[in-house]
DNA sequence: AAGACACTTGACAGTTTCATCAACTGTCCT
DNA sequence: AGGACAGTTGATGAAACTGTCAAGTGTCTT
């Protein structure tokens, strides 16, 4: 998806004449539901314990069990945390014998993850040109 | 930013075996101040109004009279969310006048937002290989 | 200096989120 | 059938988040 661009755009005009007021329609805006499923998705990956198990979940799939002993939590709270990860459709699973394999929904989640980690680690980005 | 692979990868295993449990140490997993980081971001994001609001933004710097026009919203809302957004380090801010213009940080931003939305545009996505 | 415009801030209420624990389901083994 | 292991679920309460509104700050104009 691309981002439209806007007609207006003169660089140095002073909005006191509330030109951009004349905007009368909300305008199409992003989709509403397109920004609210991107929120959700978003929301479910705003979470440091959350992350932590996709990020995990990117590296290869895993059990619940597996993951409780990496994270060395207890297994209701990640299995609760999987849930919601599942209910937002950015895990799927799998059962065999007694386990459940957990694994990324699909490669748009994993590249996602791997994105926001990849900025998340520049942090006070100081190298990056003011804009 | 890339995502370390880990040793043990037999596919047909039967965790059973209690092999993962040997795991002692939480292990480095992500550094957990990149984990925090990174979700505090997607955290920021994972909001409709706020995804809406830096959408805009990423299309060209907006004052804040500007958006709230855009969004219909009223002012002090959007000042709100701009608020949470600039403590977050995902917009910046330049006065000009009476106006304050805000525009996104970074490319970083720009880039995993308009990631995330082409995800999300994607709803369902039963094209997808189910991984 | 005063008024108007463009925002920001603080505080409070309503809502949402999250962890936790007990109870429950499903599968395998004997 | 019974027990053990692997997970899920529902309920509950504490903590975090959000919107709203009144009051405050900063800048320009006259």
């Amino acid at each position: 998806m691309e981002i439209s661009r806007i007609e207006d755009a003169s660089e140095d005009r002073d909005c006191s004449d509330l030109e951009h007021l004349e905007v009368k329609s909300p305008m199409p805006l992003l989709d509403q539901e397109i920004c609210k499923r991107t929120a959700a998705i978003f929301r479910a990956m705003g979470d440091a314990s959350r992350l932590q198990l996709l990020a995990l979940l990117a590296k290869r799939e895993m059990c619940v069990t597996e993951l409780t002993a990496r994270l060395s939590d207890n297994l209701p709270a990640i299995s609760q945390r999987l849930k919601l990860l599942r209910a937002e459709r950015l895990v799927s699973t799998r059962r065999q014998g007694k386990h459940i394999y957990y694994s990324l929904a699909d490669n748009h989640i994993a590249s996602l993850i791997e994105n926001g980690l990849a900025h998340g680690s520049e942090t006070d980005c100081t190298l990056c040109p003011p804009t």
